[in-house]
RNA sequence: CGGGGUGUAGCGCAGUUGGCAGCGCACCGCGUUUGGGACGCGGGGGUCGGCGGUUCAAGUCCGCCCACCCCGACCA
């Protein structure tokens, strides 16, 4: 339960974020430095979101499976760019059962090397093929700087483990991928992400090419929301993974995979959460509406109940949660749903049951503005109404928000100033080494570079060489 | 791993010259309250981060260790 005000986010931002975590019971921090609990609230946000994403996934052919949490250490060796990626952050168990253990034991950071031993064993024929496979999970990085949802030592996610017969293929079903994340973050989370491609330095260990979904958050730092990678036939080679084409002829397959973990969680908080809080897009609320009756006596108790009772069974298309606590007053449970989150908020007292009324307060609009005095008739049609309307509200707020926070420095200068308050969306000649530059100048990195390079050829903001490719950059979480 | 900081009740903190371990919030009980963060009264809760030293006496002084947080180098 939350007794305090939150910091402000302009006057503190990682706070806030901190504070609105712990305060919403989205999460907790846990015994080991690093690792967090997933409290109920947060963890229904995580089954929405994975009940959304398990549902696209589906309807574009993939199946579910398990595969272990413990992976050789030799399996990381056999990809040289993935073990050199990884081996800095991997947790080892050396010892099991008392015993030390003949080969030590990754506990997985991802899957690609024990799936894709799988999949050698598995893929004999290009009938085998396509193989779609994703797996709800968790791994575990071994990171320096940790926050809460966004950067932990544990983390849960899904990853989407795919085999094709040729080059075209997977890199289909990477940018079929890429687009399922954009949909779902668009239409699901009202984030309006940005998907494109990464530089080389940014790319997945192992990957011939990383694409990802680049979200803004409240203070216009990127956050990567979402993976997908052609991985070539890298992994193929590195285990094996062959299959006999029509001609009878032994081909390597090529390999995709792709992920979006509970860092999405994050996300959600600081693109769309105030001062005062969460707001949650009410496609993924746990709790998309609250209800709060209000009394005084006894009397006015007895006429208020039946009709929340009524009015909570006219609304059980909807995931609503009536707050009848008898310790807590009306203004401590407005501030406290408020805080975390929940789209919409009918009050029902004494004046609402004499002229058939509900209020109603939606969290995007703080204040009396958010307000409106319902009809009790028809009420889940109105309630319906406001809810598709708040989760448009919000697409387009973050929308213009991101859109006053993107600008096209017309030279170094100007960048290095845009970059401290937005991001900046500039042509790049693709070289490494302008790239760390700014970097180290700026501290902003290459976000991603947009599929669509609609705009032909300029001159690099750093180098003024050539450049075939626009890109943004940010500073990033 | 480098720089800075903090460890006292669940959380936030105070603790003077070394002398009975406290305050606010939260929690429990009773009563009054309830349309924007209610109030009164009464309670429960401590290995003062750990180990060692000085002292009649250590939260307080000294030494060592540990943990965590913030800022930098790596990352979904």
């Amino acid at each position: 339960m939350s007794e305090e005000k939150l910091p402000s986010r302009a006057e503190n931002y990682s706070e806030w974020y901190n504070q609105v975590v712990l305060k919403a019971e989205m999460a907790d921090y846990a015994p080991v430095r690093g690792c967090m609990v997933v409290r109920p609230y947060g963890w229904a946000l995580w089954e929405n979101i994975q009940a959304s994403l398990d549902q696209r996934f589906k309807a574009t052919g993939h199946v579910n499976a398990a595969f272990p949490m413990l992976i050789p250490k030799s399996f990381l060796e056999k990809e040289k760019e993935h073990v050199e990626g990884f081996s800095p952050e991997l947790a080892v168990v050396t010892i099991g059962g008392g015993q030390e253990l003949e080969e030590p034991l990754i506990v997985r950071p991802t899957s690609e090397t024990i799936i894709g031993h799988m999949y050698s064993k598995w893929i004999k024929s290009y009938r085998d093929l396509p193989i779609l496979i994703n797996q709800w999970g968790n791994v575990v990085r071994w990171e320096m700087r940790t926050r809460l949802f966004l950067r932990t030592l544990e983390f849960y996610w899904q990853e989407g483990h795919t085999a094709h017969a040729s080059e075209q293929e997977a890199q289909e079903e990477t940018l079929r991928m890429l687009e399922v994340y954009t949909r779902f973050a668009i239409d699901e989370a009202a984030i309006p992400v940005i998907p494109g491609h990464k530089s080389d330095s940014e790319r997945f260990a192992g990957a011939q090419r990383t694409y990802s979904i680049e979200a803004m958050m409240g203070d216009t730092r990127a956050l990567q929301s979402a993976t997908s990678h052609n991985l070539g036939q890298n992994f193929a080679r590195a285990f094996d993974i062959r299959y006999l084409d029509p001609n009878n002829e032994l081909q390597y397959c090529w390999t995709t995979s792709w992920g979006l973990s509970t860092r999405f969680v994050g996300a959600i908080i600081m693109a769309h959460g105030d001062d005062q809080g969460l707001i949650l897009p009410p496609r993924l609320a746990p709790i998309q509406v609250v209800l709060i009756p209000i009394f005084r006596n006894d009397e006015e108790k007895s006429s208020v109940l039946p009709v929340v009772e009524r009015l909570s069974a006219e609304l059980t298309d909807f995931r609503l949660r009536v707050d009848d606590r008898t310790e807590l007053t009306p203004g401590f449970k407005f501030n406290d749903w408020e805080m975390r989150g929940v789209p919409l908020r009918l009050e029902i007292g004494p004046k609402d049951v004499q002229n058939q009324t509900v209020m109603a307060a939606r969290r995007d609009k703080p204040g009396k503005a958010g307000k409106t005095l319902l009809n009790q008739d028809q009420i889940a049609r109105q309630v319906k109404e406001l809810l598709e309307e708040i989760q448009k509200a919000m697409l387009d707020r973050a929308t213009a928000f991101r859109d006053e926070h993107i600008h096209n420095p017309k030279n170094y200068d100007e960048f290095k100033d845009i970059i401290t308050r937005g991001w900046a969306f500039s042509w790049w000649c693709g070289s490494a080494a302008c790239e760390a530059k700014i970097k180290e100048e700026t501290k902003a990195t290459t976000r991603c570079a947009p599929i669509d390079q609609s705009e032909g050829k300029g001159t690099c903001i750093y180098c003024g060489k050539p450049a075939n490719e626009k890109v943004y950059f940010a500073r990033a979480y």
